[in-house]
DNA sequence: ACCTGAACACCGTTCAAGT
DNA sequence: ACCTGAACACCGTTCAAGT
């Protein structure tokens, strides 16, 4: 079971950069956390650029994983977006940090491009999955709005809650969505 | 008129940092963009927090003169919350930035404290004002999760309207958010 | 009062050298 | 195949020295 040490390497980076940020994360640091000098990083991530892409490829995916498990029948609409307003909590819960691609977007402008790639698909794929999840009644464009604006919502909850460092401000923020009907 | 050199860093220094980040801003580019030496930018501001914080506070300042510019009798409220929305599409109509505050929230765990408080209380001051804002009908603590919920939605809006270089997502959440009745 | 060059310990990155 | 030390140009910060 030979341990891989790319994968190692990211699963240590991730909740450094979900607490601090991309341009905060420090190759050295990184290193020292999982036992190898600086310049071995680059062996297996050779820009940092690279490592960022491949942490936010690796976050999507879990993603992509965790929608897939929830529920989709209409009847259990209300528990299945109670689930989805949870993974926006749960890094709030780790120690406050945040959805990786959340402090990406906000370091967007100074992101290697194909680290920007990444962070773009994760919206993408939340709008996505959203906007076939909410109710019929409006237009397409309407409700592709709708779900572009619930994700941003959340996503803001989130940026704001942590400021604060209090997660009840998140949980006041999703109730006060639902009560609006923003969240069905 | 003496220029005060002071002032003239901090007016250099905040579009650098709406459009990259505190941490991405770089003292030898700012003394640069002003004409002097990074060294000489200690002399002013003796630590980076201290920048930092000036920036914010200054910031602050100018969203309370926004703010008080604004029409508070309710049958303008309408009008009153498309200029309070519009504060927040600005800066993302300047070479697509953010509210310095949004994204110094994004890194609010790498902030120096006294930079941490500013950030706090940009949040603090925009929640006073919509909770007292929004109209009658709610309890206390209803209209205040309400305000919260709505700053979050519009930082969040910004955050991810950046992140996908396209104003009209911003412009398409905040109508979502005046269909829904988050926004009055 | 304001600015500077030089030094310090940091950063990502490169590369020749080790196993 | 994987790791390393040393060097490079960057970073914020300090400080003695200039005007």
């Amino acid at each position: 079971m030979a341990t891989d040490m790319k994968q190692v390497i990211l699963d240590a980076a991730r909740p450094m950069v979900q607490a601090r940020g991309y341009n905060a994360l420090s190759f050295r640091d990184l290193a020292a956390a999982v036992g190898i000098k600086s310049a071995s990083i680059h062996y297996h991530f050779p820009t940092k650029g690279d490592l960022g892409a491949a942490l936010a490829r690796a976050y999507i995916e879990d993603l992509v994983a965790v929608l897939d498990s929830l529920p989709t029948a209409p009847e259990s609409r209300s528990e299945t977006f109670r689930l989805y307003t949870d993974i926006f909590r749960q890094p709030l819960m780790r120690d406050n940090r945040m959805c990786l691609c959340g402090i990406l977007a906000a370091e967007y402008r100074d992101l290697p491009l194909e680290v920007q790639t990444e962070v773009t698909r994760f919206a993408d794929l939340n709008i996505a999955w959203l906007t076939q999840m909410l109710p019929a009644p409006a237009d397409d464009a309407a409700r592709r709005a709708k779900a572009l604006a619930l994700f941003a919502a959340l996503e803001g909850a989130q940026l704001i809650a942590r400021g604060r460092g209090d997660i009840a401000s998140y949980d006041e923020a999703v109730e006060a969505y639902r009560v609006v009907g923003l969240i069905p």
